[in-house]
DNA sequence: GAGAACGGTTCCGTAGGACCG
DNA sequence: ACGGTCCTACGGAACCGTTCT
């Protein structure tokens, strides 16, 4: 009884045995249809096309995946989701790659130890065709499993030492530009809110604290370990940190600060000892995040393009897997963002 | 020559032939041994895991998923990835099925037409087992492929009405909520800036403005409808929003915005025509997103619980698939933050 | 442990028509 | 008019790597 036959409207999802029995042709031809029209007659091409509507056929995944060895898809895993502007490259990552019909398969593990390797490891065995790793640590076991598994994969915001292909900026170059404008601006003695710089997963951080220092040294402006705070992103840490720098007397009149999220908190906290920004104490960051042109004021921050870190990642890895992409339109420059929360230092107390 | 040995290292992943080679054993026993290892004795047991480790070997998701039918795979498709709050619902879905092993498939078209079709239809076709859909239209095609589809789905932020399990919360009471601190403060005239209400797209928008009205009136509380400013959402949007109000001299003492990133615009947007916040004009919103507490004033706004949704809507997803949940600890409590942009109104001019 | 699904893709082969000398 | 060759459109079947009986 059960024959290959189609059942018009069974609870099952249609299978290409289906659309082939109710157009009378192979699965073959069924499947030539779909992928390489030009190669059917028009008249079969016509039947086939009546029976996939009629049935509502869409093509199993991941049966297409095993027979092509190929699933048309980009795995992304990401440390530190929440806390960071994963989110913007995510998007610009997503949207480059679905121009090729490429799909991103996501995973997000709370860095504890070694989930970097076992996220990775779950990637793999879903069949990514290529994968971008976001804010990785480069452990040995997750380098060792990379090599193994030959598949393209970028690192973005990585160390360039850590082998493999890294996108991401001249974060030295970065630091310099930022104090150069605090130099520029005459201020002599700043202060520093970064994030930890420890970490191997911290080495843009790291590096981005280089430029600024050997900037400060070469413009002769004083960078005082006092006033000097390392803790973790986000507005509060900002805010707390900005009361502790005040606390200190130091004598500082800019604060530099790793991120838009530190530097907004950073303000409040000024604010809410009273301190008026940029007449008392002028602050300046990195990022340019979506609110700091509408903070009051305005945040002064150096523009960098996130987004377009996500898409350069996402047209590497589709030119790898032999996509036919063109020369790489993504430039990723960076800009100082003047605003209105640096001034020239006040006349000293 | 070529029989089915185990080939130590060679450039294809090895798969489980290999692994069973290597071991002495079947392929059935391999991957009992991996899926239900108290099955198997713990001789053969240690041996297949050697092979496995020394192989390097990890599933083959795709052939894994044809046999079981099953990719452990949950599908998110979101309309308007950039311009909203949906980062942070993925990130909450993430989290709540990574619990289970699932991961996250993510699709973010560029609403255009029948983009929303296509889109679900490329997820269904990738094998997904669940699927969310962030703010879906709800077009006529794209209900029939759901229903012709039997797998799991929930709108998040979606209309009830439309069918299908919708999460969300009641809009019409957080209009309410807002509406009641206004009036509580004093407030007899205010202006409303707000996002589009047309298409089905945005009904969660028209809900929430309804209960803003409807609590207006009973308060007798005035909304002028020239000061009724309908835009898209975005820091800009606010800012042009609130000088255009200005410029209306309406007599309104407070405004009432869609969104933080609204009202974050138009503060700024008064701050720049000279007026204090809350001194001279109130500014309350919706969502409290991270920013909103560290602004200049802080923002006086209606939490919305967004990461909760994803995870509300992960767990019920994966209740539906079958998973052990346990009951739904995701509440979804909305919470008015009173900060400093709102105030009694100034007497009148 | 053997072997049949699972649902595609693709290689290989062939029927049949067009075209040629 | 006929045998041979080339080409196109399609059918048949092997194969992809698991799971499950």
């Amino acid at each position: 009884m059960n024959q290959k036959t189609a059942q018009p409207s069974a609870n099952k999802p249609a299978s290409l045995a289906d659309v082939a029995a109710m157009a009378g042709v192979s699965t073959g031809t069924v499947s030539r249809t779909l992928s390489r029209p030009e190669m059917i007659s028009e008249e079969t091409r016509d039947r086939v096309m009546q029976a996939v509507q009629k049935l509502g056929y869409v093509v199993n995944g991941a049966a297409r995946a095993l027979a092509m060895r190929r699933s048309h898809t980009i795995g992304a895993v990401i440390l530190k989701f929440g806390s960071s502007n994963f989110a913007q490259v995510v998007e610009g990552l997503e949207s480059e790659v679905a121009k090729k019909g490429y799909t991103l398969l996501l995973s997000a593990p709370v860095p504890d130890g070694k989930t970097e390797f076992t996220a990775l490891a779950a990637m793999l065995a879903r069949g990514v065709d290529a994968i971008a790793l976001l804010g990785f640590e480069g452990l040995e076991q997750t380098t060792e499993i990379l090599a193994r598994y030959p598949i393209p994969h970028a690192h973005l915001w990585g160390d360039p030492k850590g082998g493999g292909h890294c996108i991401g900026l001249d974060e030295s170059r970065n630091g310099r530009i930022a104090l150069e404008h605090l130099a520029d601006l005459g201020h002599k003695e700043i202060g520093l809110i970064w994030g930890q710089t420890q970490s191997p997963l911290r080495y843009r951080s790291r590096l981005r604290l280089q430029g600024v220092k050997a900037a400060a040294k070469k413009h002769r402006l004083h960078i005082n370990p006092d006033a000097c705070i390392y803790t973790e992103h986000g507005f509060e840490q900002g805010r707390h940190a900005a009361k502790q720098l005040l606390s200190a007397s130091t004598g500082i009149t800019a604060i530099l600060c790793a991120s838009d999220y530190l530097a907004v908190g950073a303000m409040r906290g000024l604010q809410e000892s009273g301190l008026r920004v940029p007449r008392d104490m002028s602050v300046a960051s990195f990022n340019d995040n979506d609110f700091s042109a509408y903070v009051n004021p305005p945040l002064t921050t150096l523009h960098i393009p996130i987004r377009e870190v996500g898409m350069k990642a996402g047209h590497y890895l589709l030119s790898q897997l032999g996509e036919a992409m063109g020369s790489d339109p993504h430039a990723l420059e960076v800009q100082l963002k003047i605003r209105e929360s640096c001034g020239a230092p006040a006349s000293r107390k």
